[in-house]
DNA sequence: CCCCTGACATGACACAGTGGACTGTCGCAT
DNA sequence: ATGCGACAGTCCACTGTGTCATGTCAGGGG
């Protein structure tokens, strides 16, 4: 029984709330998920063909449209519960933006500017949106935690960028 | 002319400052922007052996241990310079232990605390990290940019990490 | 009634990125 | 002399991304 990877894992952990297509698992996992951990259709589709391959989940007859509706098998359900019990791998971090800056010697400073500018609009605008979405008073708890880190996250990439004209103004 | 990607344009930014092996490059790529780009031995050598099939780098002749030192080309130069005038793209994060915080009622609660609490001691380590390398007074001031940032990221996730006890004690 | 649009649904493919295993070289200290 | 650790590169299987292609169905407008 090889290791689950997290993704294969989350479609394992979504489809306990009841069968689902590979469609509509990519647009929960999108929503609930996706600020965190990211995942496209093709991968989705692979990593649920190779579950099926595995006997971890198992596809029902094919329905309208070509939907082909997943279930958690017995062994899919000991196997997620075997990969929420292991301790979760360190993050890692892309950001484009950093590269730019770490290269920033050879950038127009006005266009890095210009860069950093367009960046603080999506994160304010994600800002807003994690804000407004922890207004909400009856959440889950868990969900409550994610939403936090992601102000947290954001509030400290804003401040970041505040910080920012001081430091290479000079 | 294919557009470069972001790993293969910061190898080309790392030759600006003269010749290199794939090690070395690394090496420095590692330590300069590894915090926040990652990137694989595998996948520099790959992008080497393409940047030399394109013109953009040249290799020397091989010298001790199988060595082979690439330097820049004009045109490698001219590809650099156009990349680093593009506006950078979003950042990626893929943060496993939010993940398993999102499945978090699937899992024992002292074991998800103690998860976290592995979490909060490399990020602390990585804060001190940081602010020692910041104390350091004569630093490019573009690395210092992004050190900076590295210091409200890590500052962000301890004090989110504090604040879960709250959020999910009740 | 027909046609168009947009949401639903899957898959193929090429390329990028990861992590481990493997091979070999060389310098140095015991 | 030997054996360890840093140097240097390669291969492979798998995971992840982005785009293109294909087809289905529902509902509204003409």
């Amino acid at each position: 029984m090889t290791e689950l990877n997290p993704t294969a894992a989350s479609l394992l952990g979504f489809l306990h709330g009841g069968e689902a297509s590979g469609y509509e698992l990519v647009e929960t996992a999108d929503l609930v998920i996706g600020d965190f951990w990211s995942l496209t259709r093709s991968q989705v589709y692979r990593e649920l063909a190779a579950l099926e391959g595995r006997g971890l989940v198992e596809a029902g007859p094919t329905g309208a449209r070509s939907r082909r509706p997943y279930t958690l098998t017995n062994a899919g359900r000991a196997a997620f519960a075997a990969w929420v019990a292991q301790p979760p791998g360190p993050e890692t971090i892309r950001y484009p933006l950093l590269l730019s800056i770490g290269f920033g010697s050879w950038i127009d400073p006005g266009a890095l500017l210009g860069f950093v500018a367009e960046h603080r609009v999506a994160h304010a605008e994600r800002l807003a949106k994690y804000e407004e979405m922890l207004a909400e008073p009856d959440m889950d708890k868990y969900q409550r935690a994610t939403l936090t880190f992601g102000v947290h996250y954001e509030s400290a990439v804003l401040a970041w960028i505040d910080s920012l004209p001081e430091i290479l103004g000079g």
